[in-house]
DNA sequence: TTATCTGCAAACGCTTTGCATCGGA
DNA sequence: TCCGATGCAAAGCGTTTGCAGATAA
């Protein structure tokens, strides 16, 4: 499992993950991964599409999500079931998340082993590939304030 | 917390169910949490609109979206993310999910608990309410079968 | 050269909203 | 009686698709 975040910061590495996933190199697909990588993290397709149209490739809305559908077929960018829209993370370290339910914010939570032993049992006859954990509860922030923060991204 | 599923078979009971978490008790809406408890697991909205319209108290699309959601607010029903639709579960008795990467099926796990000791330190700051734990996977019949099995529930 | 990606726009599916009416408490 | 739920239809939003033209390999 390769850490993208850590070493990709210069756009040969970006080509090169291109290139060792077998996907087609295009300044669009270029955009999108860099712009996951090195900048944002949980990002929405929108979001994606605004930034890359401000900068220089330029990509259609389209292209985005066929760049997003590329990426993660080839396991560069992981989805983020989070809320209404989809969110993309190229961050390949392991990690949890954290979803505050009073202001939607979705955090990053540091990796610790699922609890697979425990596990065993209740998925037996199953090929298990992969888990994901969502805690949900108030976030730091929140407590803090009390009230309710801006409904969005914070993490 | 409740296991609805278990004991509220009769009308009474979620008439009964209604009342103690201080909703209003209506035709439609008891519909909808009767055919989530009785019935079907891991519903679309789609399926409990069609469902009821088959039946008697008929209810309109926004309606069942309402009840839902109200529903949801009150606990007696659970939202799962599935896939491109939310899928709802009146079933409280606490359960994690699978989903089959291969043929999309949604399966219940039976419970055990998420490894909070270890997670108390990534999570410290915050006030955990809850915590969703999907595998992922390849599901049983999908290793059997050794092909795609057709996509969609079967939970 | 050729398979495949891009871009545009329109379509699609799920969900929400506005508003007049109805009905449970 | 009165607040809130219902029903209809239309809008909203995120995502996908079809097709002609461009382009990476």
């Amino acid at each position: 499992m390769s850490t993208l975040r850590e070493r990709a910061d210069g756009p040969a590495e970006i080509a090169r993950a291109f290139r060792a996933a077998g996907l087609r190199y295009t300044p669009q697909r270029h955009a999108v991964l860099e712009f996951l990588a090195k900048r944002h993290r949980h990002a929405t397709a929108d979001e994606i599409l605004a930034a890359i149209n401000h900068g220089d490739p330029r990509a259609s809305r389209a292209t985005v999500y066929n760049s997003l559908h590329a990426l993660l077929d080839a396991g560069l960018v992981r989805e983020v079931g989070g809320g209404a829209a989809a969110r993309y993370d190229a961050n390949l370290h392991r990690h949890h998340h954290f979803v505050c339910d009073r202001c939607g914010a979705l955090e990053d939570i540091d990796w610790f082993d699922p609890p697979l032993t425990a596990a065993r049992k209740a998925l037996a006859g199953r090929q298990v590939t992969g888990c994901d954990m969502v805690f949900r509860g108030v976030c730091g922030s929140c407590l803090k304030s009390g009230s309710r923060a801006g409904k969005g991204e914070r993490a």
